[in-house]
This record gives C-alpha cells, sequence and structure tokens, in this order.
DNA sequence: ATGAATATTGTGTATTATTCTCAATAAGCT
DNA sequence: AGCTTATTGAGAATAATACACAATATTCAT
C-alpha cells in the first residue's frame, strides 16, 4: 500500500532545497494508510493526529498539505462544503474520481481509466508537468431529489 | 447565444415555489453575454454590474450564483485560488473542461465528449440528477516548471 | 386590478477556512 | 560539531461566504 517511502519523500523535498521533518513523515503516513473513500480536511487530519497521538499544528498541517498537493503526493478536492479535503494521490489502477451531491455532499468515488488517459494527454500537449486529474461530477442523489424544497 | 430566456427561468423558478427577480434575469443575461473563456468570481461579479449600472448587492449574488448553480445553470469552478468562479454551463458542443497551473493559475479550456458520456452514464447509473461535470487537471506550466522555488 | 402571503433584497454583522508573522527549533551540509 | 536557513507552533490577520432582519416586491387568488 505504501508508494512513497519516507526516502523517496526525502530526496523529492532534498532535491529542491527543501527538508524531511517528523511531521511530513507523519502526514504522509497517515494518508498512505487511510482506507479509500475517505477525504480529509486539514482540521479531520489535525484531531486523527492528535488521537493517534502525533499532535501537529494546524498551520503545519496546512502548510504540509499544500505542499504534497503541488508535488503531486496528495490531491485536493473541493466538494461542496466550503473547505478542501485531501487524499492519496494514487496511480493507475487505484486512481478515481467523484460524483457528489450538491445538497447532502454524498459522495461516490468511481474509476475511468479512458479519462486518465484524456487527462495525461491533454497536460501534455500543453507542456503542463500532470500532478492530478479529477473528474467532478456534481449532481443531485435520489434522497436528496425527493426532499421538496431550497438548500 | 441565449439559451435560457427569462422566460424559461421564471417557469423552472416558479415551479418550485421561488420568483423571478430582475435581479436573477439580469445575472443570468450577464453570464449568457460572457465571452467563453471568463470565469467570475462573485466580486467580478458585483464589479461587471455596478459598471454596467445594474449594482446589485454582493449578498445577492451569492445567493443567485448558489442557486443557479444547484439549478445547473451555473457551474461552480473550483481553481486553485481560493474563492469559487462560475461561468454559463452549456450543453454538449461547447461543454468544456480545465487545465489549471496550480501555481500561477493559467487557465485552458479544452472540449471531450467523451468524458461528458461517461459523467451522464455514471450519475444515471446512481440514480442522480447531473448538474455538471469537469474534468479538472492541476498540472505547472511550462513558465512556472522553470522558475526555481517554492510556491 | 387589488390585496394577502411570503420569497427576496440590501445592509450590516458573524463565521470560518486559510494564510501570515515571528521567535524558537532543527534538518542538512561541510 | 557548527553554521545556515528551512520549518515549526502560537497567535493574529485576512478574506470568502453565510446569516439576521427589516423593508420591499413577486406571485397568486380574489
Ligand atoms: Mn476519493
Ligand atoms: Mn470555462
Ligand atoms: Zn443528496
Ligand atoms: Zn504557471
Amino acid at each position: 500500500m505504501a508508494i512513497y517511502t519516507a526516502n523517496a519523500l526525502k530526496a523529492e523535498l532534498n532535491e529542491r532545497g527543501w527538508r524531511l521533518t517528523p511531521q511530513r513523515e507523519i502526514i504522509l503516513n497517515l494518508f498512505q494508510n487511510l482506507p479509500e473513500g475517505n477525504h480529509l480536511s486539514a482540521e479531520d487530519l489535525c484531531n486523527k493526529l492528535q488521537e493517534q497521538g502525533d499532535p501537529i499544528s494546524l498551520s503545519t498541517i496546512y502548510r504540509t498539505v499544500k505542499l504534497m498537493a503541488r508535488m503531486g503526493i496528495l490531491r485536493e478536492l473541493e466538494f461542496a462544503e466550503g473547505h478542501k479535503h485531501y487524499e492519496i494521490n494514487q496511480p493507475y489502477p487505484y486512481h478515481h474520481h467523484h460524483l457528489i451531491c450538491v445538497k447532502c455532499n454524498k459522495t461516490i468515488e468511481f474509476k475511468s481509466d479512458s479519462i486518465l488517459k484524456i487527462g495525461a494527454k491533454t497536460s501534455e500537449k500543453e507542456g503542463f508537468h500532470l500532478l492530478d486529474c479529477q473528474l467532478l461530477i456534481h449532481a443531485i442523489c435520489p434522497t436528496c431529489q425527493r426532499s421538496l424544497f431550497p438548500n
């Protein structure tokens, strides 16, 4: 399950003049051991780390999670909730997408390698370095279709 | 270019017990006449409306834009900037996706009807009512690849 | 057309996610 | 072991968005 070892992370960080810290290693490990389908907000992460006996400040969490997203290690998910969620960025056979109810935020994951291919081809064509590629489907779930009014 | 007439909007609103207001009509018109490739934040919208002589309060703008996204009239775009952008939600031949540089936010639009099909099929299969379907490619643009350090 | 019922607006205020500041600490390198 | 400087944690600052509520305007039934 572990794709990134601590050493691989260290190598990538050092290459850019950055450093491997215990905090970064702990956060990477947490994400790697997270069951698929879990999407953590910064707060979620903070709580989970506290519980597991590795408290890390919220500031550091925000910084780390942003850093790792920009390295392509984590995916930044913006559902309709007003805050970001993160999950590990898995390659091909595990790579997946999200179908979300904009009313209750119910989320369903699904796979599609043709989308992944389109993403890779498009970014290559434009000379971009691909980090993440996610199809986001905004929809209304069966339950919320039945509920009558606003919101 | 105008897909939604004011009357069509009124019908959809009334059907749910809501009302057509001048503000809603004006905002819809603005989006319909916006050239492709323009993505407006709430603030952008507020300024544009002011300039065109139709000032509308920021509260109403936030409410309207959220409402229209939930009706499937507007798409809610979350790039990497910390605030949402909106654009009109066009059907098939105009429907498109976004490739975004996470460092400088440079955005490139591209089309793909196979993705649109996957989105429709997936939401149908799960019994969801489809509102919007967007492939979001996070990447680093050629310029930012060259720029050395963090951020 | 008129009026009652109530959805919507605008103003101001509250909330909340995320970033910033800065002194203290510690990773990486020689 | 020591130097350089990236990183951390605590708290303050920022900025996007939501909320509260009185005033207004839309809808619908007379
Ligand atoms: Mn997921
Ligand atoms: Mn667009
Ligand atoms: Zn739902
Ligand atoms: Zn860029």
